[in-house]
DNA sequence: TGAAAACCTTGACGCAAATCAACTCCATGG
DNA sequence: CCATGGAGTTGATTTGCGTCAAGGTTTTCA
């Protein structure tokens, strides 16, 4: 229940490249290390943060994965992004000082505690952390246009395709495998996250499968090709 | 084709409280104002910017109503958003320099240019506006999250009833009718933005008309009760 | 280690929305 | 004034995905 607390530093992070702006003076680099507060372990199936709380800080993934969701009235709720290490969380909560969804780690994780506050303060004074901040906030406003567009004109194939080659090229990114990955969420959670229901997401992994395009042990997927993949995100051919 | 300048002032602009920030000081008012390079007309089905355009300036309109949209390879595209006075525009290009969508009026429409590396500078020296900033781009950051769980849970009726009852709502709020609307753009986009197509936009609106709930001739909407429609987003009833 | 729970797969069937098509309405301009 | 074309409506039919159900597999925890 008490966060986990060690005072650390970005400048000797290996995510740094990744969460910080680069080329950043000797001096800016100290007080760059500053804005981390903290830091936080958050177990499998906990929670970072909630909608309705409080919003103080960003959050920067060192290790582990996180599910960010909305929930409805009714008890349902919309997986709105799988988020990992060196990616930054919270953004939402900036808005009205109350975050507006959850974020639940999916597999033990620790992240940056940065109170936003010392960033607005830290980022009048370093150019190029102010410039990154609005980066990374345009980032996820462009991402989330991609999602609109994959919910709003794809079909099942085309999502599930679209979804794999996000995925396995952001690990690839962190020097993962470029064409084998496991899955840290449920097909339920990736049925949310792509608006289909989990029976749709296995018969569309199934028939991957069959075609040869994919190799799936649970949550073990090894793209044997890509290409496809691609092509049906491209292509939307049949429905016109 | 050359964009219409004149030199204009945000301290005596009446949309001003929707796109600045409120309680700014003489001296700050002043500074804002040198903001505002030029105003810009564009017409009715004219682009304000396109996909792939180099980036350089936030957009406020003042006057008008737009759409934004991504399209895709083989031609189609999808309505990300529709903005009307008051709105910024363009937050899509902080990311990497270049917009990654296209802003369309759908009615003849006047924005503020506001060059985005002026943007950075003054707000390093007035927290209210860097502060402001940051509200916009977490506030659409939430709409997009809302949209998002519009097209993946929702059925027709219920996608149709939120967007009337929130496009009424920014209506309202910029001092027109809480119960009347005319609509800027066609059921094609309408149903671009709501993940249907044309058909089902308008049997949907027909639906609603036969139940009493809304008025419709061609673009001019009525809400007859509002009511009904705040349940259909809610509930979500029938699919469980 | 064994039993329950969670997760996943597959099949049969139904339905909401897409598709295809015909027609109406309205704005525009020669 | 009528001709033209874009926009909108409505009907018939198809279809992709949801729903329901049953069974299999893996993980978890006592």
């Amino acid at each position: 229940m008490t966060p986990h607390a060690i005072k650390v530093a970005c400048s000797n992070c290996n995510m740094r490249e990744l969460c910080m702006p680069v080329g950043l003076s000797e001096p800016e680099l100290q007080r760059i290390d500053d804005l981390i507060g903290t830091r936080r372990k958050v177990k499998r199936n906990e929670t970072l943060f909630r909608n309705g709380e409080k919003f103080s800080s960003l959050y920067a993934i060192r290790t582990g994965f996180f599910k960010t969701c909305m929930a409805t009235e009714d008890g349902r709720d919309q997986v709105t992004g799988f988020q990992m290490a060196g990616e930054i969380m919270g953004l939402d909560g900036i808005f009205n000082d109350f975050h507006s969804c959850d974020a639940i780690a999916l597999e033990d994780a620790e992240v940056c505690v940065m109170p936003f506050d010392k960033i607005e303060e830290l980022s009048r004074e370093v150019t190029s952390l102010q410039h990154h901040v609005h980066k990374i906030m345009s980032r996820e406003i462009v991402r989330e246009h991609g999602v609109m567009l994959l919910l709003g004109s794809m079909r099942a194939e085309e999502r599930l395709a679209a979804f794999l080659l996000n995925l396995v090229q952001r690990l690839h990114a962190r020097g993962f495998s470029q064409s084998e990955l496991i899955l840290r969420m449920t097909r339920e959670e990736i049925g949310s996250y792509l608006g289909l229901k989990l029976e749709t997401v296995s018969r569309t992994f199934s028939k991957f499968v069959d075609e040869g395009t994919v190799e799936v042990k649970q949550r073990h997927v090894r793209i044997l090709n890509a290409a496809t993949l691609q092509q049906l995100v491209n292509n939307q051919q049949a429905c016109h």
